[in-house]
DNA sequence: AATATTTATCGTAATATTGCAATATAGTTT
DNA sequence: AAACTATATTGCAATATTACGATAAATATT
């Protein structure tokens, strides 16, 4: 098949998948850590640093926008792409959680 | 062509996006969930949990140990997957890093 | 030993993802 | 407005993922 059935699990089991597949390629973790280490946030600037086509690298941009990973605002003639530190708080506190849940259970293995 | 090119990348680039790949399907994260909601941890109990086919799951079991986010032990008859707490502190960790990096800049959108 | 139970693997079909060249769109500058 | 710059979209080829039936392998039970 390949189509996932989504449906068979509930909105946030889907939710987080949607996030963490959004960072699940290396494109796009080295577009998030460029995002970071450079103090503006054009695009075209990307497209230099990470050795992908100008079209992949936009589709990529895409990807993590729709994940709602970044966020981007038209800034006249470029793209003024950012972090979305809500989506990163809300990761953050799943993967806590499951954390905190996996310590209170006895581990058997 | 689909296949990413991983090369281009670093090690730690790739093996962050491989933890979260592997965390990217619905299915992986229900699997996830019901591994921390019973307290032992056998996988055919996860067959009538989840609505896919047993082969399914066992194929999801297998990319969650090759991701190294579950571990298993061979129980007898059965097998005893669970948690790997080290992989999850390590995603918890990575998540923090770009929230902590993310507050230092100046914000521009 | 025969049967049942549990998990893995193989083969295969359907669909999704990745990547890029070509092209389009939209704002900027001259 | 013409030329330039920056980003998006389209179309397409290559590869990967998802899912499952059939079957295998390995232990458990009778």
């Amino acid at each position: 098949m390949g189509a996932s059935k989504s449906d068979y699990f509930t909105i946030e089991q889907n939710e987080i998948a949607i996030l963490m597949k959004a960072l699940g390629h290396p494109a796009r973790i080295a577009i998030i850590e460029h995002l970071l280490k450079i103090d503006s946030c054009v695009c075209n600037d990307i497209v230099n640093e990470i050795p992908l086509s100008q079209p992949t690298i936009s589709q990529h941009l895409k990807e993590l926008k729709n994940a709602k990973i970044i966020k981007g605002s038209i800034e006249g003639n470029s793209i003024c792409y950012c972090i979305n530190d809500e989506t990163f708080n809300q990761i953050e506190s799943y993967i806590k959680q499951i954390i905190k849940t996996d310590q209170e259970k006895k581990s058997c293995c």
